[in-house]
DNA sequence: ACATATTTTTAGATAAGACTAAAAATATAA
DNA sequence: TTATATTTTTAGTCTTATCTAAAAATATGT
């Protein structure tokens, strides 16, 4: 069993490692956890004990398959309960996250395997993410961002790299929700903003926006 | 805001001291919390300082008035979430209260306010304790003990004194259920068994039974 | 290649929450 | 009422998870 740091820590580096394919950095997971590199050090050598990470020093860390499979479990429990945030109790889906890091660590096989079912089991969770299976197996969809489709390209919107309450609360604003078709009217070439048609609305982009949002082309 | 630690003796002050009018003893606590008297004293001191418990040194502990508040806080999550996982997600009343253990502690107000209105504002948990308001009043009916009742007497069977999963687990094997119409047949002056009907069964009931059932006379 | 910068680890400190052992206060009983 | 038993508190230790400061290892640039 895992105490609620441990799992933090092997949460951050699963996710570390879904985005680099090297051994994860003591100071790639300082910044994430906002801690010290030192205490960073202490917990891998705990982690590393306890089977889930391999570890040598000076060299970063990777998950083994135990640790993986643990971390994607508590992935797949913060998901779910996204899920039923949104689709049970009416939360937005910017406010949803701050909740789940603390849902995510309870323990209960039967309560999770139960969620699930009485979410119909869901794929994704409301920012587009996939929730692992109860194996800890992700089914990767292939997206683009939107920032780099070609004018007259189209899909549909089925993610957010940046899913802070701030760009969420931007986005509904803006009427852009996840399964939404977009099209790219125009691309201007002086700033990399986007002309798209989303609802037979057209809208007006900037680069950074077009840089956080999914496409899944068609 | 409070730890773990201080929302658990929190808790078990508040439960202590709904059974008793006096003031709580360190031994009361450490025996309910399974931790020795030295370190419910060191607690004492902090919730003291916090203003939850007005305390003086081997006088024992009252709650404050924010301190009951805070409390009833947490036994209403407790029995909001044992309330949903019975009738949303298919767990038995034995299986509840050890989760709900985890769930009591997950901070955020809007979770617990869409929970309650999610499950139609429910009055009583699946053991028949009432759930307090989100002011902490707590609506307390008229029950007896089963045991208390006479021969010819009936009532609705409206709680459980023992809400150990063996107790429940029994109840269960014996058909007997919250809500349903119990009568005493007969009492048995030697050992203090009853016999009595309940769904147009007779059934043979032995005294310490009797003693963890709560009938609501009618 | 070697000096310098950066990263990582070690050493030692701190706070929370538990413990044991012993002292102090209170309760009980002859 | 005074001796004894019980309860409660104090003093000091331990573990977990954090920190700072300094040392050691690795990486970088000319
Ligand atoms: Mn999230
Ligand atoms: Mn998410
Ligand atoms: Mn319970
Ligand atoms: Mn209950």
């Amino acid at each position: 069993m895992f105490t609620l740091s441990e799992e933090n820590y092997l949460k951050t580096i699963y996710h570390l490692s879904l985005e680099t394919s090297n051994g994860i950095s003591t100071n790639a997971i300082s910044n994430q956890l906002q801690t010290k590199a030192s205490s960073v050090t202490d917990m891998i050598k705990k982690l590393s004990d306890k089977k889930v990470l391999a570890y040598k020093k000076y060299k970063g860390v990777t998950l083994t398959g135990f640790g993986k499979k643990t971390a994607a479990n508590i992935v797949r429990k913060h998901r779910l309960w996204e899920v039923f945030l949104v689709e049970k109790l009416n939360f937005s889906w910017d406010e949803v996250h701050d909740v789940a890091e603390q849902l995510e660590h309870i323990k209960s096989p039967k309560l999770i395997h139960q969620l699930d079912s009485f979410l119909g089991f869901p794929t994704h969770d409301p920012h587009g993410d996939p929730i692992p299976d109860a194996d800890g197996n992700l089914k990767t969809i292939e997206k683009s961002l939107l920032s780099t489709l070609l004018k007259n390209e189209c899909g549909i919107c089925v993610g957010v790299n940046d899913s802070s309450s701030e760009f969420l609360q931007f986005l509904d604003k803006k009427g852009i929700k996840l399964g939404k078709k977009i099209t790219v009217l125009d691309k201007e070439e002086f700033d990399n903003s986007l002309s798209i048609l989303i609802e037979n609305k057209k809208l007006s982009i900037s680069n950074k926006i077009a840089n956080n949002l999914y496409i899944q082309k068609s």
